[in-house]
DNA sequence: TAATTTGTCTATCTATTGATAGGTATGTTT
DNA sequence: AAACATACCTATCAATAGATAGACAAATTA
């Protein structure tokens, strides 16, 4: 069955969520869906194999919730806070953005893994940065869209770590309404 | 000697600042410094200790900058410039916040050491809050100075992170950018 | 001088980790 | 029917982890 792959994906992906790949071990991952640790190793022969997994995966479900918002008939401003709302979601489940957590843990990852890893920046950000350059003249700030973008990008990502040792959403809350206020 | 006990933060806290606490090992930090890693017990009798130690020393040594900015007759903006010029060393020299790693990290944190972690946020946002509240007036933007704190900081603390996957400088300085524009 | 504290050592324990080798049952393909 | 692939298993390895006990020398204090 192809089922208990997704199974450990799907535990896997909220266990480094929560706590982050290196705290994630092939036994425990194992346990909670109860199989063995070497029947994980048959999925993943690696730790950066299943890593790789998480990252795509994770890629892939973000893509079509933004594919999600484009196709509706909105205004910039209304699909930008659609997009917020993506990571008002994560943060409700306490959990951070897997990439977010990853780019914490950047330094033990595989350079494919990096590169993948950095491939979800950029994807997001020129997601944002072609949603604002519709009209990029009714934005309230002297930056580049791609600035713009950036700083949305990182800004959330950052709100999501704060916000869960703070246990409160008030950075993440803080994000929304300044870059809502940037847009006319 | 007290040396080897500050010989040990210093050697400690640039391993949390590159690849967190989760990765430091007490042999690994007592080989570079030369002793045995029950010595390191000797000074940290837990790896909590330690962490704990090294989130005061940094919320110091932070503070002292702080002031030393505080202490200028300089113009809120200016000021303001100084404090991201920190994070911008910090990236520098390759590094994240000692605390935005362990933000990460937060869910293997005890109680007291995820206290003193907000606490450091609390703090840094604070003296940018009284920082902008001087002239509250001159912030182009409707948001509280409380909030434009939070989002400052959760903003460069995600910038610093990010950036080390990307490898660049884009995203402190696209926060940078924004930051500063938004002061009159 | 005697007693104590400080800072290190050796040696070791237990737990956990990622990973591998090789076996087995089920189902699919040739 | 024979060969193979899939998906699990048992058993085990070597490495690494945090932590502790107890010995020792040097420095400090009484």
């Amino acid at each position: 069955m192809n089922d208990k792959r997704r199974r450990l994906e799907d535990v896997a992906q909220a266990s480094v969520q929560r706590a982050g790949l290196k705290s994630l071990s092939f036994r425990t991952l194992a346990d909670e869906i109860g199989i063995k640790s070497s029947s994980v190793h048959y999925h993943f022969p690696e730790k950066s194999d299943l890593a790789s997994a998480l990252i795509q995966r994770y890629q892939e479900d973000f893509r079509e919730q933004l594919d999600a918002i484009s196709a509706r008939r909105w205004n910039v401003k209304r699909k930008l806070a659609a997009f917020i709302a993506i990571f008002e979601q994560v943060a409700d489940g306490e959990r951070v953005c897997l990439c977010g957590m990853m780019a914490a843990e950047c330094e033990s990852l595989s350079p494919d893994n990096r590169r993948l890893l950095s491939g979800f920046f950029d994807d997001m950000e020129s997601w944002i940065a072609d949603l604002l350059c519709v009209n990029a003249d009714s934005i309230n700030a002297p930056v580049s869209t791609r600035q713009l973008a950036k700083v949305i990008v990182s800004g959330l990502e950052g709100a999501l770590l704060l916000d869960r040792v703070a246990g409160s959403k008030a950075n993440l809350k803080a994000q929304k309404d300044l870059i809502l206020s940037l847009l006319k």
